[in-house]
DNA sequence: CATCTCACG
DNA sequence: ACGTACGTGAGATGC
């Protein structure tokens, strides 16, 4: 099947003028939007091969839509100068990369890109670059759009599409946005209806037109109604304006858009022109993988020789790699070597490739006929990100994917926590910055290399091996398993939680004289500080701070303050969680958290869509949302928490005895602390006096300082100040352990945990004095946040494998930092408790004396 | 898309 | 003279 490629040409040099850091000649001449162009064609064209390529332009002219509608972006915001500059030379790069670039007077890319597709489709298949999502309206068996976003380009297949708009055929974006209409396109749409309306309108009657023929229909409401019938020549315009046109007239001859390769002599120019030295070296180098045939000019290029040391480099550069086309059954057999391991899925169908350093294996079946490979132990398969395939399978069948032995962005996560992006094509600039940009494949097996390189190089190899890597499929079970909720009682609530808020709305507006929004933080402001006069007034950038924390000093004096706080805890409950967690359970009333891997600096997870990680609990009406979290019938949650790990760990790696000895022999820390800082005996120890230890020990893990403390506390700073010296007089150690904390950081750049986690700190040794200050208290804080997670994670892994082992009917569904949560069927909840809390405790062998403690609930709130 | 506010450990 | 605790994610507003 034959090809092509189309580029919207504004589109994506819009998308790298904006997604790439300013770039300049010495002469001043911007270049960065023609460097990033460049840049995202050459990961296409590497990746698509194609036979056929065009990039089409907008021509400066009124088009036919304006013709047509007067208003039609006549407001939209002019082209900056410093990316109208860099416009011809795209025109000209995409020239030398051996792109046919195409425009046409009257017409948008988007209409040649229409275009070119609709005729290529006869011949075969067409890939639509563009950043732009109204061509998603050109998605169809034989049009794919890969929709370049600010991290990842998205290719919208069919199956792709009805994932992401459930319900709605490509062909209905028209319809949806002649309804909804389009702000920044100026489409007007029907007035009154947003998108809501719109999706509802559509699912019942399907098109825009056969709406209009059905505008009698007694299940119309007739508000609606009348807004359609008022809307109609606004909606009949929209849709005018909204349909990418697809016969735009062209010349015919398809071979014109064959793709040859680079003009290497037209790439020199432009390079040397721009100053893109290293580009160059890259291009010229890629030339020779891409076009081997055409490899006859410019002389010598500069070779980029990969280091010596990287496993089977050389073959990373064979012109041609043998690809075999397999069964799924032979796919197995034939990667007994280990192989670099990628996949895609459309249709519950998956397609496999793999490399073993000579051949690629493509195989495409269900995923049930991969099982017997990807489960084998005895196999090994490197994978870029292996988590979503740990998920598939085990949702498909209960199995873990025990062939999975590497896993690229654990590994890089490790290397460098703080990187937000792991893509493919980051950690190739990064870890093999010599190479040409290698397809996914052969990316993967050289990063592999490379990467298990580094974590030896950083003695990092055993923390990713016993922790990361076995991690990732315990976290898939627990995504896969997800938390059932009461969604019954979730939406009764909900509808509780909106009436009181109106209820605390009415009196606030009673209080100000007048209704407001009362969500914009703006509006409050000028209402509170303004208007009403009240004290205390604080500014931020744009307005006036009405945070809780200026609020509740407020609040006793002021009932409007008391009432908009209320205001804003029951909304807060109810659009974050109550609508929040409906909008994502599934239909047996389960939600499926993504627990991250890779993304905080220090080491912990993160929760997301939903973050189950901050149900709330510290308010008496907050906490209540906790009951809404259940088991399944028949089953009952068992939760266990560490009881200050952080503390313990600090204890441990300071090695203070005194501190030790508390926690070894199970004593009350805040207690014990505050009778040796106040010199009393522990049962003389007052209230106030174990607030105050407490804020101690706490603030120490956040490397407070006295002003903060002070803060935290309502009492002077050197009073805080006096505290401080008194608690590190009593536990010594632990000041001495924190200076040399410091210490490694300014010399090496990082911190470590026990296991040798590392957390870079870049601004350690910088002159500004606060931005040092911020530094030393992410030093003194990551060693122990970090250390306490590697201990959790290890916990996850062993509690996991008890549990099978046991055969328990229990899984992990939860991890909230120091805490887990299981699902375990009623009977076997003693055991699993007892499992529970002991592997948690045994994680490590003492010092740090762990304690974990159990509790078994018949919801979220009686668990704990 | 940035900002503010607020939920958690 | 200044401005401050560590680590996250989500919803709403408004440029």
């Amino acid at each position: 099947m034959k090809k092509m490629l189309i580029v919207d040409g504004n589109s994506i040099l819009n998308r790298a003028f904006y997604g790439v850091r300013p770039l300049s000649t010495r002469a001043g001449l911007p270049t960065q939007a023609v460097y990033g162009m460049i840049t995202i064609l050459l990961t296409h064209l590497t990746a698509l091969h194609p036979d056929y390529a065009a990039v089409a332009f907008d021509v400066h002219a009124p088009t036919f839509r304006h013709k047509a509608y007067d208003g039609y972006k006549s407001t939209r915001k002019p082209m900056p100068e410093e990316l109208k500059v860099q416009l011809p030379y795209a025109k000209q790069a995409m020239a030398a990369l051996g792109l046919s670039v195409v425009e046409c007077e009257g017409y948008e890319a988007d209409d040649l890109l229409g275009t070119l597709s609709r005729r290529f489709e006869a011949v075969g298949d067409a890939y639509l670059l563009t950043g732009d999502r109204d061509a998603l309206q050109l998605v169809s068996d034989h049009t794919t759009v890969l929709l370049a976003g600010n991290k990842e380009t998205v290719p919208f297949t069919p199956t792709v599409f009805a994932q992401r708009y459930a319900g709605l055929s490509p062909h209905q974006l028209i319809d949806l946005k002649a309804i909804m209409g389009d702000a920044s396109d100026h489409i007007p749409g029907v007035p009154g209806i947003g998108e809501k309306g719109a999706l509802s309108l559509l699912c019942t009657y399907t098109s825009l037109d056969n709406l209009y023929q059905h505008l009698d229909a007694p299940d119309l409401k007739p508000a609606l109604r009348e807004k359609l019938r008022a809307g109609e020549s606004s909606a009949r315009l929209s849709y005018f304006l909204a349909t990418i046109h697809r016969e735009v007239p062209l010349p015919n001859d398809l071979e014109a858009f064959a793709y040859t390769g680079f003009a290497m002599e037209k790439l020199d120019a432009l390079c040397r022109e721009l100053e893109f030295s290293k580009l160059y070296a890259r291009l010229s180098e890629l030339a020779k993988t891409l076009f081997p045939a055409s490899q006859s000019d410019t002389g010598k290029p500069e070779s980029a020789q990969p280091a010596a040391d990287l496993p089977a480099a050389d073959t990373l550069h064979e012109t041609s790699v043998p690809v075999l086309s397999l069964s799924a059954a032979e796919f197995a057999q034939k990667t007994a070597l280990p192989c670099a391991l990628d996949f895609t899925e459309a249709d519950e169908t998956y397609t496999f490739t793999a490399f073993d350093g000579k051949t690629q294996y493509v195989a495409t079946a269900p995923l049930a006929a991969f099982t017997p490979c990807l489960c084998d132990e005895t196999h090994t398969f490197y994978c870029h990100d292996s988590k979503p395939l740990h998920r598939a399978l085990y949702t498909l069948c209960g199995k873990t994917f025990a062939a999975c032995k590497f896993d690229l962005t654990l590994a890089a996560y490790l290397l460098h926590s703080d990187d937000p992006d792991f893509s493919l094509a980051h950690l190739q600039e990064v870890y093999l910055p010599d190479f040409p940009i290698l397809p996914p494949l052969l990316a993967i097996f050289a990063l592999q290399g490379a990467l298990e390189q580094a974590l030896t190089e950083t003695d990092t190899l055993s923390l990713y091996r016993t922790a990361e890597l076995p991690l990732a499929a315990v976290l898939a079970k627990m995504e896969s398993h997800g938390f059932a909720v009461d969604t019954a009682g979730l939406k009764e609530f909900a509808v509780l939680l909106a009436n009181q808020a109106e209820e605390y709305a009415q009196t606030v507006y009673a209080y100000a004289g007048e209704e407001f929004n009362l969500n914009s933080p703006k509006q409050l402001g000028v209402m509170l500080f303004d208007k009403l006069h009240l004290p205390g007034a604080k500014k931020t950038k744009t307005g006036y701070s009405t945070g809780a924390e200026i609020l509740e000093k407020l609040r006793l004096s002021y009932p409007i303050v008391d009432a908009i706080l209320q205001y804003r805890q029951v909304t807060k409950l109810r659009s974050t969680y109550a609508l929040g967690l409906l909008k994502v359970a599934d239909p047996n009333g389960r939600v499926h958290s993504t627990f991250h891997q890779t993304v905080t600096a220090t080491g912990r997870l993160s929760s997301s869509d939903p973050n189950l990680q901050n149900i709330p609990i510290r308010t008496p009406l907050g906490r209540q949302m906790r009951k809404f979290f259940i088991p399944k019938p028949g089953y009952v949650l068992v939760d266990a928490d560490y009881s200050q790990i952080e503390l313990r760990l600090l204890a441990a790696i300071s090695g203070d005895e005194n501190m030790s000895q508390a926690f070894a022999q199970g004593l009350d820390i805040h207690t014990t602390t505050a009778a040796q800082v106040f010199g009393v005996a522990p049962e003389a120890v007052s209230f106030e006096m174990r607030k105050y230890a407490k804020a101690i020990n706490f603030g120490l893990i956040y490397g407070m300082s006295d002003f903060s403390l002070a803060q935290d506390l309502g009492i002077s700073r050197s009073q805080a100040k006096a505290y401080m010296e008194s608690y590190f007089n009593t536990y010594p150690a632990v000041r001495i352990c924190m200076d040399k904390i410091l210490q490694q950081a300014r010399e090496k750049g990082y911190t470590e945990t026990i296991f040798h986690r590392r957390r870079y700190i870049p601004e350690i040794n910088v002159k500004n004095v606060m931005r040092r200050q911020a530094a030393e208290r992410i030093a003194r804080n990551s060693p122990l946040q970090g250390s306490a997670a590697d201990l959790m994670k290890l916990a996850m892994i062993a509690v996991d494998k008890r549990l099978e082992q046991a055969q328990l009917d229990a899984a992990i569904v939860l991890q909230i930092h120091d805490e887990l949560v299981l699902e375990v069927r009623q009977e076997q909840a003693q055991k699993a408790a007892e499992i529970l809390r002991t592997e948690m405790e045994a994680v490590i062998a003492p010092p740090p004396y762990l304690c974990a403690e159990a509790t078994i609930g018949k919801n979220l709130l009686e668990a704990k």
